[in-house]
DNA sequence: CCTCGATCTTGACAACGTAAACATCTCTGT
DNA sequence: ACAGAGATGTTTACGTTGTCAAGATCGAGG
């Protein structure tokens, strides 16, 4: 019945839902935010039925896996760019880091919250293995004394609490303001 | 009937159930979780019906958010004394910070996530100020200038990733190794 | 053409938060 | 002393969520 050769028609039995599930989550989750984030929210948003989800990514934790595991592939291609036209990568890939944080919130949040997530999940390991791959070759040599990597620890803490704090709104307003935070991913060598 | 001068009969009304479904609370997210962390779940675990938290706390943000200001209050009196018997201040605010959230990973990940909580919920702002204030007061002076003001987020914000990251299961093993920790939270002037 | 398997829908269930009606206990005014 | 009033819990109920089982629908291969 349905025209076959309509190319805008939903594909008989709606195509590929995975990716359909994976985008309405994501438009979902910038319109209500992580707490507006359910299966059947999901469900409604692709406009497929409650249970649809089940065959095409098993549970809730699968979706959120998936929708989490695009987050880090869009970060790291965001790294990558930032640490390649810089001469202080360290700095340049915290302010990166900070900037995807503001730019999405609720998939930053998502994506570091042990408690929503399952964290043995195939997809979520490839594409967080993925983002520490990409950054260990992004960064000097490839050192690996403790040094070095107190000093990677170093950077990336400050680079995810602050992202964490601004998420959550933890800073008070003196603390908040612009000037401050600049200063802070500017760089020390100012 | 209950005989009157019984001392731990419970008291008549239950007496404080406010106080008890703090508790309570606290047992359940240190046995289950934050995930576990349900209204019903305090209730059966305090032995009053599911609907009696309503008179005491409102609601779950009401629950949660007088389990949050405990952990706060509890955070600033630790924090306290890690500020007043050293020498470098921030470090030893840091490694405070930092300890905390090890020691109560569920809570420390509830008073920090904007999700669950209701950020403007009477009793946290006013535990939360404290806090802050506390810090304030431990620090050199009282300086404001944005020197400081860059100084003492750079600070938050260092401890406040690490923690997040142990908490969220996030370093891989190179990274999380304790040495490297140690070295971050020693301070810079070791 | 017609069956098979994948895919989606329907219907159901338990657990959750919340609300209203009801019960029970404490307290206060006279 | 005692009756009403108000605070405090319980019961019942409703809508939502995640998950499961059974049925419907469609594409593809014999």
């Amino acid at each position: 019945m349905t025209v076959k050769s309509d190319a805008r028609a939903r594909p008989y039995h709606h195509g590929n839902l995975k990716a359909a599930l994976v985008a309405a989550a994501e438009a979902v989750l910038e319109r209500d935010g992580l707490a507006g984030l359910s299966l059947r929210a999901v469900a409604r948003e692709a406009g497929v039925s409650h249970a649809a989800p089940r065959h095409a990514v098993g549970d809730l934790a699968g979706l959120l896996a998936e929708l989490a595991a695009s987050g880090f592939e869009r970060l790291r291609t965001a790294m990558q760019c930032a640490a390649a036209a810089s001469e202080a990568p360290l700095d340049a890939l915290g302010a990166c880091y900070v900037r995807f944080a503001l730019a999405h919130p609720a998939l930053f949040q998502l994506m570091f919250r042990q408690e929503r997530l399952e964290a043995d999940r195939p997809a979520l390991v490839a594409a967080r293995r993925a983002l520490l791959d990409t950054l260990r070759s992004a960064l000097p040599d490839g050192q690996t004394g403790e040094r070095t990597r107190a000093a990677m620890l170093s950077a990336w803490a400050q680079a995810h609490g602050l992202a964490m704090l601004l998420v959550d709104r933890q800073l008070p307003p003196e603390l908040a303001d612009a000037a401050v935070i600049e200063a802070l991913l500017g760089g020390v060598h100012a």
